[in-house]
DNA sequence: CGGCATCCGGGAAGATACTG
DNA sequence: CAGTATCTTCCCGGATGCCG
């Protein structure tokens, strides 16, 4: 019914964009698709092949997910990297830009634990729950306290490292770390953000905790919702 | 026709939710829709009527406004407000909570100003371009300066306070400021972004100058933009 | 004119099945 | 395990039209 193709090439083009010089549109561009910015968080401790993402953005179907790692590497937020042998598997990796997009992620979730609407009760993946102690810790709080705190969520482990500065999460073996955190994300977010003893915890096969019982006690109180909006 | 209507009730109480959660995935459930944190950015600086939003994002459709207004409203995040007569207008204000999410379109901005794909030729409206001044402000710059800074883009008009601690941006007459900018928002961009001297953006209709000119080129010195990812 | 409902076309997202 | 292929559903964008 149009007469005549729109020819206009540079509106052909134009997908779904926000024609608009402004930061903010541009970032929407880059990372506002569905599941672009979950998919940045997933990556946000170390890479990851296509199958740990796909389980831990439960929702999210094969197809979108190849889709948004296609864009986000074509927008060089990540690389596709090979690993050496003999593993040989293939995963997605940060560039330098996509870990700079973590103050993003941060500032998102700290402003969104303010909604009264937010429900604790749904599941968390074990990035997520890291990354929220990183967003909420309170450094006032660590004084001089030089600790390396470890978790393991099944196969996957981290290793904090806690210092005045900041802490610092990096994926690795926590064998050696002054205390281990073992179990489900939730049990970390209870015993941090619900300040649930561990014995309660553990019974109900939530969390473990090993090595330095004081100082994983202390690591509990470094951390602190913002209150409601109303 | 309304009447009897399948209403889908089964399945569709959950529409396309993240059922995650962190907070991230909370905060995108809240205003991760396309156009909200747009529509956020346009009342960042105070109320605004449905068509003064219209005007200002270009390309949005008044269909997709109203649902963002009502959903935003219904969240939480703005509220409708009648001005007293005689204009008696109604406008949507950010409630307090949502004034709050200027760092989450400040972080955003600040991010994507690294893009290369970053096209600062496009249109600008005037609240991005005064955000932004908020957002790349280096306030070790300052000094002691303290100064009122006025801004008139055709009806809209703002003044700013620059002091010490912060820049801030209500919208008010400017008359009284110090020194007065007025034209396009990319007359602003050019002279403080771009280095674009006064008497060139004069020529071009971009941008016209009155009151302390000294204050205004050093104003334009205060602002830079972050480095290229790559 | 401002605000909102409705219809329609296109395209992105979701679900499932399938393949190397 | 790491993705395709296909189909369906739903959201977005544009146009029209109602109503205060």
């Amino acid at each position: 019914m149009k007469s005549g193709n729109i020819t206009n090439g540079s509106k052909t083009a134009a997908k779904r964009r926000y024609d608009d010089a402004c930061g903010l549109a541009h970032a929407l561009d880059l990372i506002g698709e569905r599941w672009a910015l979950m998919v940045l968080r997933e990556l946000m401790l170390g890479p990851k092949r296509f199958s740990e993402l796909r389980s831990d953005l439960p929702g999210i179907s094969a197809n979108v997910l190849t889709q948004r790692l296609e864009e986000l590497e074509q927008r060089g937020l990540l690389v596709r990297r090979k690993l050496p042998p003999p593993s040989g598997a293939q995963v997605y990796e940060l560039t330098t830009w996509g870990y700079e997009a973590e103050p993003i992620v941060q500032t998102l979730g700290r402003w969104a634990a303010r909604s009264p609407a937010h429900d604790t009760s749904l599941q968390i993946s074990p990035v997520s729950i890291l990354l929220s102690l990183r967003t909420m810790i309170d450094l006032a709080k660590v004084g001089d306290l030089d600790a390396r705190i470890g978790f393991r969520f099944g196969d996957e482990t981290y290793v904090g490292h806690l210092t005045a500065d900041a802490l610092d999460i990096v994926r690795s073996d926590p064998a050696t770390a002054d205390v281990i955190f073992e179990g489900i994300p939730q049990g970390i977010a209870a015993a941090v953000y619900g300040d649930v003893p561990f014995e309660a915890l553990a019974a109900q096969n939530m969390l473990r905790v090993t090595g330095d019982l004081t100082l994983a006690k202390r690591f509990t109180t470094l951390f602190e919702l913002p209150p409601k909006a109303f």
